[in-house]
DNA sequence: TTTAATTTGTTCAAAAATAATCAAATTCAA
DNA sequence: TTGAATTTGATTATTTTTGAACAAATTAAA
């Protein structure tokens, strides 16, 4: 067995293990421990592997926060079907709003082959999109991380100084009176959003529809349409106001 | 049976198992070694496959490391010693400015218990910070998923909002002639951040006293202190002009 | 803290693979 | 067929890889 091939089977096993022992892999790869602690050397200054006393460590990568994904797993038949519908609505060339919900970061999969730019908010959006045909851009501020993501006085600076064609945004509810939100912070970043788009297309499951909660921030006419999975009469309302209603 | 039959045979078993070896395919094309290892070379050059010590590999099984994982885990302990003397230099309060070197990725560790707001463009130090005591702020602008973090114009905006007392940034090189950096943005954003801050500290492994490669993109002047492991004699311009050598 | 065990780097030698050189065999065109 | 060009193989010197031995450094244990 040669270097590269030995490289790979020692990559290989600190993928699955995590960290592995200079006598073990020699054990196994039936080379001598020299051998081995030369490798494992050698892949060090590639910066594949960190060495440690007696073996080597995985570098771990960028991780996934868990709280997000935890939330982004919840009612996810539903949040597919609509992003299918959003994705639908993107072409290359676009210039596109994500912000930081969890329905709008399941759109992620559906845009990869686009040849777009998502200007946004989201870190866990950067992360599903960083080695993707989508060119990036990071809107500054502030980091949350309970949310993953940037708000504030200078994220909204940031976005006055960009025009999309298309936003696609989360809202914690929608009712015939208007949009509600959790927080300032959140209304504010919408706001801009919805400010500085051509279209604006709210993405909202059933359980937003007719929901009013602590701070209503906006009015029906800011937005495009509102894609969801929800057959309530209150979207009688919006499509009067002039909202274009997708139903998936 | 000629080359181009050959060519054929080699490049099929490659297809199939992955990697070969000199002698058993010199055995089983009856050709001489030194044959088969001219038909190797020859493919390798056509970029078809890749050469191994005693053999060859397909191309899409060469490992490809990460570039700024690559570049994190060398030189190592060096790193860490810099990164202690730096993170020495910050105290509760500070506003700190944050570039997206290898070196000063490895202050996150040693920081992490400081009550300071943090002001990156590097997205592996918001990773590492963002269940600490810090307070991050990102840096707004274009993402390069290779670098893993944002530079351009939005960037260099976003910093000149901000004022604050402390950057730790990273060159490519710095000699008695001034910085160098790899790429005008990098320059451009290494600018910015010293022009925004109280004091600039570079921190640089003794691989980057008295190099000067591609951009020089500023003088000396520019700087307040250089953490190093290197005793280069080139330290000694460095004091003439004012700047603080922190030998670790 | 001191001591023992383990791990590591260094040096050297053996083994394997390679490049370089040249001669023999093969191919191809006239 | 002849002869030039190309391909192939053999030989030898060089380079690379590997392993062993031992001193230095690091870690764990007492």
């Amino acid at each position: 067995m040669n270097f590269q091939k030995r490289k790979q089977q020692i990559l290989e096993k600190l993928n699955t293990d995590g960290d592995i022992d200079v006598k073990q892999v020699a054990l196994e790869l039936s080379a001598s421990e020299i051998t081995i602690r030369r490798d494992l050397n050698q892949l060090a200054d590639d910066g594949l592997l960190y060495r440690t006393h007696g073996g080597a460590m995985r570098i771990d990568q960028v991780v996934i926060p868990h709280q997000f994904v935890n939330k982004a797993a919840q009612n996810v038949e539903a949040k597919d079907k609509i992003c299918r519908a959003a994705a639908n609505e993107i072409h290359d060339g676009d210039i596109v709003f994500m912000d930081c919900g969890s329905t709008v970061h399941r759109l992620c999969q559906f845009i990869k082959n686009k040849k777009i730019k998502v200007i946004t908010n989201s870190l866990p959006v950067v992360y599903e999109l960083q080695n993707s045909l989508v060119s990036l851009n990071i809107i500054g501020g502030e980091f949350n991380a309970e949310r993953q993501a940037v708000h504030g006085s200078m994220a909204n600076e940031h976005i006055s100084h960009y025009k999309a064609t298309r936003a696609f945004l989360g809202v914690d509810g929608i009712s015939r009176n208007g949009l509600f939100a959790n927080s300032e912070l959140e209304a504010d970043i919408t706001r801009a959003f919805a400010a500085q788009s051509k279209k604006t297309y709210l993405l909202c499951d059933e359980s937003k529809i007719g929901r009013e909660t602590y701070l209503r921030f906006g009015t029906l006419e800011m937005i495009g349409a509102v894609i969801t999975n929800s057959r309530s009469n209150e979207l009688e309302y919006f499509r009067k106001e002039g909202v274009k209603v997708v139903e998936v």
